[in-house]
DNA sequence: ATTTATAATGATAATCATTTTCATTGTATA
DNA sequence: TATACAATGAAAATGATTATCATTATAAAT
């Protein structure tokens, strides 16, 4: 019984690791220690990482990872448009694993421009989809734009923060 | 009759200035050569500009106003809402004067995803209200948000780099 | 006009995220 | 097992932005 819910995990990792493998392979890239380690970073959390984030999360477990690898990650994986780099304001990129390869649903941000809490949301996605389509159809006719992605966030206070100003 | 329009223009030169000082001294600023000529340089421009641009465009008529100078000036006016910053994704700043003080209609962006051309369009600005309004009252509600802006684009590729492409 | 308090400035150095360099190591394939 | 080349880490370089500090400009009061 245990035994074969074991075989399980590890026929579902292995699974996982040969289509991560196949789609760097792809590209003529190779499925390495460090970059599996940081593809499951990303995939075990809901935050929006930044590099330095990873390389502290990963730091005790594979201290042999540098800054430099993940740097050239994050980069590579930006490319392949497995990940999703966004910049909230704190002059630091922070990434996210994009639509197809993430477990979060299609959403967009909610920013504290106080504290830098982001919310995400999956609110009016159909309304929204509505509206960018028509835009979207617009604007690549009128300015014969090809249009590959759009971003849409809100700004504000969040309830913290809010309440710290009544103080 | 010429007299009469240079005064005009005078008139109107001042009218500006004044209205400037009026706006910074409620918050203890002055209105010094350097501000007005940084003001005067966002307001006289459709483009984008980074602190560098702006340097580089009044350089040669007021040497003086240095690269910090024009850090701080525009780290002001953000503060104060007179303009607004914008990352673009060249690893710069890039600042616009903000609805009521531009000369620009509320718009968005439309960004090249290749050679970081920007192009500011205003197609369907009153659907997007609509999605917007909606979308802000669910938001604020649901997480107790204040919110206080927010941020549209779309990326794409522009007409001579879709070419390019083909070539 | 002169004084006074303080805001604004420029030159320079410091920061800090990100990139580049380069010598070394790992890995798939012949 | 040899070969070609992808991947890596350490260290240096880069480049936009910020902080420091001594000096200058300015508004308001005398």
């Amino acid at each position: 019984m245990e035994a074969i819910s074991i075989n399980k995990f590890k026929g579902n990792a292995m699974r996982n690791r040969c289509q991560w493998r196949k789609r760097l392979k792809g590209r003529g890239y190779r499925l390495t220690i460090s970059r599996e380690a940081i593809i499951n970073a990303l995939r075990s959390t809901d935050k929006h990482l930044s590099a330095e984030d990873i390389y502290l999360t990963l730091h005790s477990k594979y201290p042999e990872i540098g800054l430099t690898t993940i740097y050239r990650t994050l980069e590579l994986l930006d490319q392949m448009g497995i990940i999703s780099k966004f910049d909230f304001g704190d002059s630091r990129a922070r990434y996210e694993l994009s639509g197809d390869y993430g477990n979060k649903a299609h959403h967009h941000h909610l920013i504290c421009t106080n504290c830098l809490k982001i919310i995400d949301y999956t609110d009016f996605i159909d309304d929204e989809l509505e509206l960018l389509n028509k835009t979207q159809k617009e604007l690549s006719g009128k300015y014969n734009f090809d249009i590959t992605g759009h971003l849409i966030r809100f700004y504000g206070l969040c309830d913290e923060c809010k309440e710290e100003k009544n103080t």
